[in-house]
RNA sequence: CGCGGGGUGGAGCAGCCUGGUAGCUCGUCAGGCUCAUAACCUGAAGGUCGUAGGUUCAAAUCCUACCCCCGCAA
């Protein structure tokens, strides 16, 4: 079978390594977007997706654009039996869709319709979801709007964040394609269109969507500094005598019981930071200070002394 | 040349501007106190101050180059 795998994001790292290492797939390109320059160095660096293909000698396509006619044309000249998508980053014009002779398939990190987007991943564990998965769909125009071939769900566990759901997502997706590849070559995948009204969508993330509103709920705090981690990160800002600092949360538990101002620190111990928010607290126990290592309560408050009193987040 | 912070006993920091005795909190070890303890008291060990040069009577501190870590930005 004649596989396009389109993918720029690591998560689509073992979908594409399980399709490299089929025998009855032959991957005959790899179509990530275009390296751009990345890091403190400003490097050219491409994509895991680049580099995986490049180690199994596959193809690698990178056009600047997918709606440009020549990209479609490139797809189409590959005569592609299948096509599969997974964080790839553009939007795919029509012509792309119709070019693979069965189906040009997307690998969602959720379960559709729920959590549509580009950050759906960050936008399940905020929520509170008790589960999440892999769905694997037929791609429509719309975004994420395709009719359903399957899904492969995982609960979120409390010590779930962004980065471990994001790690075992992109594991279970290749599981997923490897129950739904075998079904399309059949001919007998099934086809549910998506319940509309359980719609909903998960914006893409800016470090905006970390900063932590101390006059929400602890619990609100507490999941989304879970699903932040490790990126963008949950932050707050830290007052020093040279001006305000940026103070990223990795870890922090809530807790009732407690009041104050919201954002002021009541108590600093090797426990950890607890900081008042509305109702309760939260307890800060994994903490980064700007130009810092990512390091516990304990060890900051060694060489960074906290006044109860302190009020974080404060413009 | 994208912007910026940093590298000081095992950990986190101060000292650098204004060169001259290696400091703080914690940890470790020993002893003490205690019914007991992660608590408390006393004492001790442990540092090429990122690397290489330079300036100087003298460099953690000033100058130059390089290496590494991190925040912003992508």
């Amino acid at each position: 079978m004649r596989v396009i795998f389109m993918g720029t994001g690591e998560i689509g790292v073992p979908a594409l390594t399980w399709l490299l290492s089929h025998p009855e797939v032959e991957v005959v390109a790899a179509v990530t977007q275009p390296d751009k320059p990345v890091g403190r160095k400003q490097e050219l660096l491409g994509s895991a997706i680049k580099q995986l293909a490049q180690r199994h000698a596959a193809p690698v396509l990178q056009p600047l654009k997918m709606r440009a006619p020549e990209a479609a044309a490139e797809i189409t000249a590959l005569e592609p039996d299948l096509i599969v998508v997974m964080a790839y980053g553009q939007i795919l014009p029509r012509a792309v869709l119709d070019a693979p002779r069965l189906a040009c398939l997307n690998l969602h990190a959720s379960l559709l319709p729920r959590w549509r987007g580009a950050a759906p991943i960050q936008a399940a564990i905020e929520a509170g979801d008790a589960v999440s998965g892999i769905t694997v769909m037929y791609m429509a125009e719309g975004l994420d709007t395709g009719d359903i071939l399957l899904t492969h769900e995982t609960p979120i566990t409390a010590a779930d964040t962004g980065g471990s759901l994001h790690d075992r997502l992109g594991e279970i997706a290749a599981v997923a394609l490897a129950r739904a590849l075998p079904l399309i070559a059949a001919g007998t995948a099934p086809r549910l269109p998506q319940d509309e009204t359980l719609a909903n969508y998960a914006a893409k993330l800016s470090r905006e969507n970390g900063r932590i509103d101390w006059s929400a709920t602890p619990a609100a705090i507490a999941l989304r500094i879970r699903a932040m981690n490790p990126w963008p990160a949950a932050h707050t800002f830290l007052p020093t005598p040279a001006g305000r600092r940026q103070l990223k949360v990795f870890a922090g538990s809530p807790l009732t019981d407690f009041a104050g101002l919201p954002g002021e620190v009541l108590r600093a111990d090797e426990a950890g930071l607890l900081v008042a928010a509305s109702g309760g607290a939260v307890l800060l126990s994994e903490i980064q200070l700007e130009g810092k290592r990512r390091m516990n309560a304990g060890e900051f408050l060694r060489g960074h002394p906290l006044p109860a009193g302190t009020v974080l987040g404060q413009p």
